[in-house]
DNA sequence: CAAACATATGAATATATGTTAATATGATAA
DNA sequence: TTATCATATTAACATATATTCATATGTTTG
């Protein structure tokens, strides 16, 4: 019961519905997500943070990157099981993730903080 | 999107996922959830109210009741059909179901408000 | 090692949400 | 036709949540 109001919880916000739809398509680090989302980067960390601790996702260093991945335990669940059915990617998201995985957006990514000119 | 963020918004409540789970079982008035839950009677009328912004329940009036169903069109959402996969009823609400089934409990139905002795 | 980079975190704020108490509404029954 | 019953609604309040800005942390690179 608990688990399923943190689930339920963790995806009705759009931000990280969104992130987790992408995530479900390819792991991704938190600058390809702000590159494809055009989101500020630390509200993509809150997010992000905010999957982790429902156990909605998993992440790990690599290099200067934090790769975030799908928890693998989370695809048998039922209810993500039907949310995949239900629905997907928007056209637009699917595009930017798609061009994401042709540049090599990782390589190139600068990111600019708001308190920066 | 929006459709499923509403609906993860409304059951991400333990109060309402409760009667979501409730209805699922069976057609109730706001008296008999009142029972069951042991939750005030204007938290199940908000929490109900919520349900139905959200296209999850309908209701209906009979008599001087009124009568709460799970919106039928709700049943083939792939979300709803994994949660129903993934969780059911509380031991303890559903037994309180099956008493409020066998009693009758609308016809004595007695509730009382904060504010009377 | 210093600078640049990628990400996380904390604090402040605004907004949303859930709960409660009080009361209104609309139906029934005496 | 008034009293009672079942439910809805409103307003007030407390709490939770999302967003932003500023900055900290840890990594790589020159």
């Amino acid at each position: 019961m608990e688990k399923v109001i943190k689930l339920f919880s963790a995806l009705s916000d759009e931000t990280r519905l969104r992130i987790y739809l992408l995530l479900l398509e390819k792991k991704l680090c938190v600058c390809e997500l702000v590159s494809i989302l055009n989101i500020e980067q630390s509200r993509i960390s809150h997010s992000l943070k905010n999957l982790k601790e429902a156990g909605l996702v998993n992440n790990e260093r690599e290099g200067k990157w934090i790769i975030y991945s799908v928890n693998p335990k989370t695809i048998k669940n039922k209810i993500i099981q039907g949310l995949k059915k239900d629905i997907s990617l928007s056209v637009n998201d699917s595009q930017k993730l798609a061009k994401c995985k042709k540049n090599n957006i990782r390589e190139k990514c600068i990111i600019r903080h708001s308190n920066q000119s």
